[in-house]
DNA sequence: ATTATAGAGGATAGTTTTATCCTTTATTGT
DNA sequence: ACAATAAAGGATAAAACTATCCTCTATAAT
């Protein structure tokens, strides 16, 4: 569904925004770690996030990454989905064809206009802040 | 969604199942020239479809690929994504989490079943037969 | 100022996916 | 039998994705 590089980043988001939630700056060993992903690829994730503005960053010692309380609130999965997948998950035909659209269908057009919506959605509608709170910390997990 | 190899598997098929339906096998170049595929691939792809029943194929002169009548009653979609893609795309983890299940689940778990579970009931009810109707033909397409 | 820490960024390597080419095998028609 | 046709299959190439390593820059503490 997503590359791995989407996987790493939402996962280390999730992560991210729960360590923030209580104030806590966590760095990329410390994310890498708890997600368990690759440290060097997972830095390179989440400097695509830094640049987008999902994450903040700090460097030197004390440093790391975290997420600012008022974020937590506005920024859904679809925005990690964008920066790192694009909004292809969202628009793009399911037989691969580019100009597939309402007036000009593939046979599946309609059926997969469904799922799509379901999913975009889903993403749209899920926050960090709903992911960072407390009741649902303790049943869930990140790491392999 | 899908791989490049399921999509162009998805869209031969389909153009297969509708030149059967009129009774007419069909040759790998006209195939990839209906659904605007590299020939050389998207034979590959036949090739796996031939080995596991979905399609049948005959050498020579007057050979190409067909489906059989009834087969198209019985052809999922689902089956040729499985043959393709496995069946990742229903059961992975959304996240990428090996062992995340309605145990252990991942904090986006029971968001995903339902989202998966569309695209499965979608991809299973859907039908060969149901693609290759006439007023179905009509109105759609298969190339890019 | 110096040293240690931690993210940013460039370069490169490995793996998988996508794509092409060429030869072999099976079938048909003459 | 022979030539032509068309799928099967092996080998290889190109591109994209995943992953690692090393250096650079910013910050903090002493």
């Amino acid at each position: 569904m997503f590359s791995k590089t989407c996987e790493y980043g939402l996962r280390a988001v999730i992560f991210i925004a729960q360590e923030s939630k209580i104030d806590k700056k966590v760095g990329i060993s410390t994310i890498s770690e708890a997600i368990g992903s690759p440290q060097a690829f997972t830095a390179k994730v989440l400097q695509q996030l830094t640049k987008h503005k999902i994450v903040q960053s700090i460097k030197g010692p004390n440093g790391g990454f975290f997420i600012a309380e008022q974020n937590l609130k506005t920024i859904a999965l679809s925005n990690i989905v964008e920066v790192l997948d694009g909004d292809n998950i969202y628009t793009a035909c399911g037989l691969g064809l580019n100009q597939c659209n309402d007036k000009k269908p593939c046979p599946l057009h309609f059926k997969f206009i469904e799922i799509r919506n379901n999913l975009k959605v889903m993403l749209e509608t899920t926050t960090l802040l709903e992911l960072s709170l407390d009741e649902n910390l303790v049943n869930y997990f990140l790491k392999n």
